[in-house]
DNA sequence: CCAAAAGTGTTTCCGATACACCCATGA
DNA sequence: TCATGGGTGTATCGGAAACACTTTTGG
């Protein structure tokens, strides 16, 4: 079967920007290696087409990642589209981009369709990228450390229980610099919307540190009374 | 001709969510109205198909906005991408819409092709809307909210010279809440990317106020020093 | 008892806000 | 001389930033 048109069209296609932490803190970017050519066996995005018979591109974004990465429902959000001539060698490919962010524990990296190897990459050394995908994930950096300070998603990259000392160093991570201990513990806990349990950290030869958990629903109910969160 | 692929594609177009102010300080967006169907004689926002050919959605949406409104060189930014099933009634298309900003001297409407008539419509009292170009609209209104108070893009809707009353209004029409005339200025003055002139308004039945103009070398001067922007 | 990270308060400083009067112009 | 908006300075308050020591745990 085949599909005719009065004009040529674009194909569709979504990428992800993944992000995730290391149990060092660091930032990983999650990176396909591709199978097919163009840019056969370079590393690449996860993606790929929208099917145009039912899918938009939130949903084939979606499906494409839980395809090569094994994960639901997980953050994420629309952050360009990109269009420039050329950006595909064999022909128009417009792609709508997506940033993501993944608790460590709830991926599990496996290799779909599309892919032999599906790794996390630091973001401080990516390799060579295929088409455009560099600029995009450099996009989708700018974008999070834009937006991290203004809405709470961070929390996205952590487990469910997670230390104060790991948020901060989240917070450091994508905003590149370091904060204060104590300033960060007042501002971060002044803000209400996140709670502690009874749990701490084990497997640490120090003191270990106090389990919290971000609180949705009272972050929810902060903000339909007018509450901004900023860190 | 014809163009025939192995899988379904959709049409790719821009829309344009064209910010202005009128001579009292208020929001207006820029609409036309439908020639043809669907959605006929009904208000929408300057866009139309990208051409495949040659053109990037940047290009398109300059294009569209050029052979409509007569305008050149808008500040124009790339908003969201709108994919969604039944969005167009014929069939799937895809839009990327874009924000813009005009200053009201620097636009003449004019109808193209695509429009019977190019309106302002002030951003409170909007008609029924083609398509999804409502919710285009909404999702504009508060990008720019959120982005005026960082980046000085209000400038692009003021003429070249401006009082510091009607660089006042801009916010206060955008923030949608009053602003402290004193406060404002020493906010604005001490950022020192805008520079009196020896210019005043005229054709007041008042004391004429001082004209001010943006200085944009200025301001890439300090953005480049570290300077950030905040109103 | 040593190493390592957790946890905790106070002071200082700067920027945000609140606030009211005189000035220049045209009618 | 009146009406209208232009233009200006100061005091207060609150949040941000700077800063160092004690506590808990495992080895």
């Amino acid at each position: 079967m085949s599909y005719t048109y009065d004009y040529p069209r674009p194909a569709l296609t979504v990428d992800g920007v993944i992000f995730g932490l290391d149990v060092k803190g660091r930032m990983k970017v999650l990176l396909i290696k591709r199978l097919k050519g163009p840019f056969k066996d370079c590393w690449a995005l996860p993606g790929g087409f929208v099917d145009m018979e039912d899918e938009d591109t939130d949903a084939a974004v979606a499906r494409e990642l839980e395809e090569e990465t094994d994960t639901k429902n997980l953050y994420l959000e629309q952050l360009y589209t990109f269009s420039k001539k050329g950006r595909d060698p064999r022909e128009r490919v417009v792609s709508v981009a997506y940033y993501g962010l993944v608790r460590p524990d709830a991926l599990k990296p496996k290799a779909g369709d599309d892919a032999k190897e599906v790794k996390w990459w630091p973001i401080k050394r990516l390799p060579k990228l295929a088409f455009d995908h560099r600029d995009i994930v450099k996009m989708g950096r700018e974008r999070i450390k834009g937006k991290v300070r203004y809405q709470p998603i961070g929390f996205e990259l952590l487990p469910e229980l997670f230390t104060l000392r790991s948020l901060q160093g989240l917070y450091e991570a994508i905003l590149g610099r370091d904060l204060d201990k104590r300033n960060f513990r007042k501002k971060i806990l002044a803000t209400d919307i996140i709670t502690p349990t009874e749990e701490f950290e084990g497997g640490v030869k120090h003191r270990p540190a106090r389990l919290y958990r971000f609180d949705q629903k009272e972050y929810d109910r902060k903000v339909k009374a007018g509450f901004n969160f900023e860190i």
